[in-house]
DNA sequence: TTGCCAGTTTATAACGTTTCAAAAGTTTGA
DNA sequence: TCAAACTTTTGAAACGTTATAAACTGGCAA
């Protein structure tokens, strides 16, 4: 595996990586004009940046992303704060898959962060833009004043947040529109029949609780159903702690006969609570639950579901931040997905 | 003495992020000094080294990491092959929690590139490898003899795989013991009464399918009970495949009445498919599942459930990965993972 | 001839670290 | 007292890039 030495090798030993000064002796420029035309630079001529293109692509030679980095202070990172709390049953992963297509080709590398956001959400994101560990963001679990978006905001640091938020001043985000679905669950439990309509809500902290309470209540208004919003548990609860709470509404005279379950956990917990108090699903209660996994379509009964696609606005989401970061759209995208029915 | 009046203001303004020059004119120190006082060379003095710390602490230095990258040539970056295939239900997502937190405050970044393992599994790594992309590497879906093991030992560069191979040379990894998963899944169908047993298994590129394959054939020749391993599906075939295949053999004079699902979604599709013919758990087939995420726990009724902590297997992959990177161990370090029977 | 201009190329200086060899400063030994 | 032998500090070079300013080419007008 050793190469011969000829004259080139000498000052750039064979199994070294190739750098601009490799491609500069094999073509006798000057580092400088290699450089530059590999950048394309219009002030080198063509002939040349064609002839350093070949060698360039012969040789194998790649830019050193450290040396780049030190020089441009671009880092050709992108960053994501995931937090492990909720990221069960697949969010994370469809997530990381959407990003990282999306990613694919541009150059940029994805770093995952997981960090519990109900510590200290901003700690670090704040590493990050003091040190200059990233050209941009993307971060989960989005609150209606969210302190890394304020932060972020206002250092002009590029970032994508998946959840909106309240602020007046746009920034870029994906959302779910958690609003119809809630709405349109709460219709279909209506129609079937159901006449106490009970939501499991993610935490106060988070801004998707209000798209969610917002569409049961116009559910509400417009239908004249009852409805329950338990606070003993919410959706970040473990599967343990929902399933004891319905088995503890179970017996109750006016309990909830139609559950919204803004995921598939809380959904299996509850139906499984039921069941094992030989109550069934579409008998003595029913459901509407997020579908995100795929999974519920393999459980019988099948409940009503209606699909968040989590890889695509893991797209999106790299998209608009690739966007952002090139500097070319400067104003906020942002995007609502629509959910998919299956009923 | 070069007067460093004008200097310290004028080279290191205010919003400027500190460096080492900061810290040195700070000091009164050259930049050497304080590089080394700052990396603890006993060859600076004890007192220096206290006061160097202190001004650094106090104006937040953080080291460059790209200037660190480029003189050093160490990334501080692992990086994570992960295959969006099979990563589905939790198993990715797991994987990631362990790894983080046991990378947390050791100066490593994870950098996540997912790529289907059966394109060109060699491509990523290589190019890590040869343009010093990260200074370890983890992957999963290990093979028999896998071309990614091959390579990265031929190169010495530092990985963990989880899965082992059949290599002769020892190499570190991590993996879960799925012999004695389908031996004690096995004796535990035959038990309830089963005659004869049928095992899922992953496709014949994976190490762990031979694995499974001898921990069935164990039980089998210990109990002399009949079995059948189904080509027309593998772990990897979708929900409903599988669902499918399994619905088309319940009608079956001689099918088999024990399932082995070394994963979730494989239980869930057949005992869904039986459902669907009417024939339930525990009467017309018996199973033992895989468990990975805890949802099967909140299935009822409740089957059989091995467990496998996958982020126990990324802390370990993670540590692993320090130790082979730090240089300090250099031999490799095989961890097997026992299953948590929850019968 | 000289000068100038457009089209190309190049030397040089950073970016923030670490490391090597060498220079200070301090003790010790005779 | 002076030099040898430590201890501690430092200047300079290097890692691979890119940006800036300067330096080469001809060619062509004066």
């Amino acid at each position: 595996m050793r190469s011969p030495v000829h004259g080139v090798s000498a000052t750039s030993g064979s199994a070294d990586r190739p750098t601009l000064k490799t491609v500069a002796e094999l073509s006798g420029l000057a580092v400088a004009t290699v450089s530059r035309a590999l950048s394309n630079d219009p002030k080198i001529a063509e002939s040349t940046r064609q002839r350093v293109a070949k060698i360039a692509r012969e040789i194998g030679y790649v830019p050193d992303r450290a040396a780049r980095r030190l020089r441009t202070g671009k880092t050709m990172v992108v960053s994501l704060m995931l937090d492990p709390h909720f990221e069960i049953l697949g969010f994370g992963n469809a997530l990381l898959v959407g990003l990282t297509t999306a990613l694919e080709g541009s150059g940029y590398s994805l770093v995952v962060t997981p960090h519990f956001t109900d510590v200290d959400s901003l700690m670090p994101i704040r590493h990050i833009v003091t040190n200059r560990q990233a050209d941009g963001v993307i971060f989960t679990r989005t609150a209606p004043f969210d302190e890394r978006v304020r932060f972020l905001t206002e250092h002009k640091f590029p970032f994508v947040s998946h959840g909106r938020t309240e602020f007046s001043e746009a920034h870029s985000w994906v959302d779910y529109d958690n609003e119809t679905f809630a709405f349109r669950a709460a219709l279909r439990l209506v129609e079937k029949g159901c006449r106490n309509i009970c939501a499991i809500l993610p935490p106060d902290t988070l801004s998707f609780r209000q798209h969610l309470r917002y569409g049961l209540m116009r559910a509400v208004r417009e239908t004249g159903v009852d409805y329950h919003i338990p606070d003993a548990i919410t959706l970040d609860s473990s599967m343990d702690e929902i399933n004891r709470w319905a088995q503890g509404i179970s017996g109750e005279r006016y309990r909830p006969d139609g559950f919204i379950c803004p995921g598939e956990a809380s959904y299996l917990a509850i139906r499984n609570a039921f069941r094992s108090r030989n109550m069934s699903e579409g008998k003595d209660f029913h459901a509407v639950a997020k579908s995100i996994s795929g999974i519920l379509s393999q459980i019988e009964p099948a409940t009503d579901a209606i699909h968040e696609d989590v890889e695509d606005a893991g797209r999106v989401l790299a998209e608009t931040l690739l966007a952002l970061m090139s500097g070319r759209s400067t104003d906020a995208r942002q995007v609502l997905q629509a959910p998919k029915m299956t009923f």
